[in-house]
DNA sequence: CGCATTCAGTGCGGCACCGTACATACGCTC
DNA sequence: GAGCGTATGTACGGTGCCGCACTGAATGCG
């Protein structure tokens, strides 16, 4: 199979590209290529981060975990963004973890580069913290969901998000992970993703998950995949950021 | 009754009070001094924002309201922080409204300022960036509460990040609005309270609520109110600004 | 091929919270 | 101090999810 005909973008980080090429190049030197395998923990909760990450492919959840080990996903990073904004916003660390949800491979840059980079107060420093105010958001609407929707609805936002960050309609998750992620029983993602399945949105099997129909998933899915795409797209435009006004 | 011993500390706003003399000069000239009235929306959900506020007294909630009209707090600001982190973060505005919950008072500062005076990149900034942290892990803690502890224990957690930014152990507040924030029923609201109360943790009526026992409310809440106290303690310390290393 | 392991499906009792409806009690105004 | 509006208390059926136990099915491995 020949690969397909965006595969150009499919493999690079979009903050990244979006970089003025003075920035890049002055970066690239200290840029380094890892792979993001599954289950890797990119940092734990209070630990140091010696690096930020910006994944080209795959995907990274943000989760905290709480005392008796129960857990509960923040939000989810691909290659749009980047994983480890504690450290240009200057704590160095977070109470949460990052997992590698979904293998890939990115670029990471150590932390004395980031912060150096950062404090010049550039292109890369607006990018960054647009992306972050991206993140405060798809995280808000993590806490409005859990405390509102249904399990349900609350799937169909997570399948959607995993899908605007792979390339493929397929992705490879067993439901005792979907359940860790969302916080909730396994037994209750198996019954919604039951519905889901004979309403013919998705087809599943041992861990492989395709979506069939992602418009009735978005049709099922409650307001919050929304607005959390609402405000990626407006924050994080494809167009250079040499182009925006500052003030 | 003479004023309390801590009155001095009680008019001021923390983030402003850690600027070191030059910059706090610089600013002083377009701070105005502003009253926030109960029930004062200090932005609304998507409208441009043309002042950031700096709290020296009373609460300010941040909240999503949903197409249905239910609402969720997502944090609470008090004199530790400040409203409108979107301006310097490069949206201009969020998805939210910011509510003041507890009358008070405080300083605000025009957009077009508080950029230029971001953008120096000096203490403000670092300041302001830390401060974010530390609400975004009340945001993220938000979501792990809303999705695995009891009512009565959102309810501590809440007496307590209220009390926290309050100068007394009371605080006027229906039970009708504390359901509203939570996004919960107000008879669940009148349930918790009600077994706080008889177990002598509060004492409430009409509106008004004291909180008797502090100790015991702290041995009931969950995790998350520990762990976002720790992160404020940790990202915004005492000390001033300018005794901090940048890189 | 047989077996173990992992993944998914199902059933059942329990509980926290919901939606609704209504009752009580407090504090204010006249 | 009568009356009204608002705040709070209580009850009841419904439901979404939990915890647990167990079954069935697919995959991997020796």
């Amino acid at each position: 199979m020949p690969p397909p005909r965006h595969a150009r973008k499919r493999n690079r980080n979009h903050l990244l590209a979006a970089l003025p090429a003075a920035e890049l190049a002055r970066l690239a030197p200290y840029l380094e290529a890892v792979p993001l395998p599954l289950g890797a923990a990119i940092y734990e909760s209070g630990g140091e981060q010696a690096y930020v990450y910006f994944p080209a492919s795959g995907i990274v959840s943000l989760l905290y975990v709480m005392g008796n080990g129960a857990a509960a996903e923040i939000a989810v990073v691909g290659s749009e963004g980047m994983v480890g904004i504690a450290l240009f916003m200057g704590g160095g660390t977070t109470p949460s973890r990052a997992v590698v949800q979904s293998a890939g491979a990115g670029y990471r840059l150590a932390a004395a580069s980031i912060k150096l980079e950062f404090s010049r107060g550039g292109a890369l420093q607006r990018l960054l913290l647009r992306y972050t105010q991206a993140l405060i958001t798809q995280m808000t609407q993590t806490a409005v969901c859990n405390r509102h929707h249904l399990l349900e609805q609350q799937l169909c936002r997570w399948l959607l998000l995993s899908l605007d960050r792979l390339p493929s309609n397929e992705l490879v998750m067993t439901q005792q992970l979907i359940a860790n992620m969302l916080g909730v029983r396994r037994e209750g993602v198996t019954e919604a993703a039951g519905r889901l399945q004979a309403d013919g949105l998705i087809d599943y099997s041992r861990g492989r998950i395709r979506v069939l129909d992602r418009g009735k998933l978005e049709a099922r899915v409650c307001e919050c995949y929304a607005v959390v795409k609402n405000e990626y797209d407006r924050l994080l435009p494809a167009q250079p950021v040499e182009l925006q006004l500052v003030g």
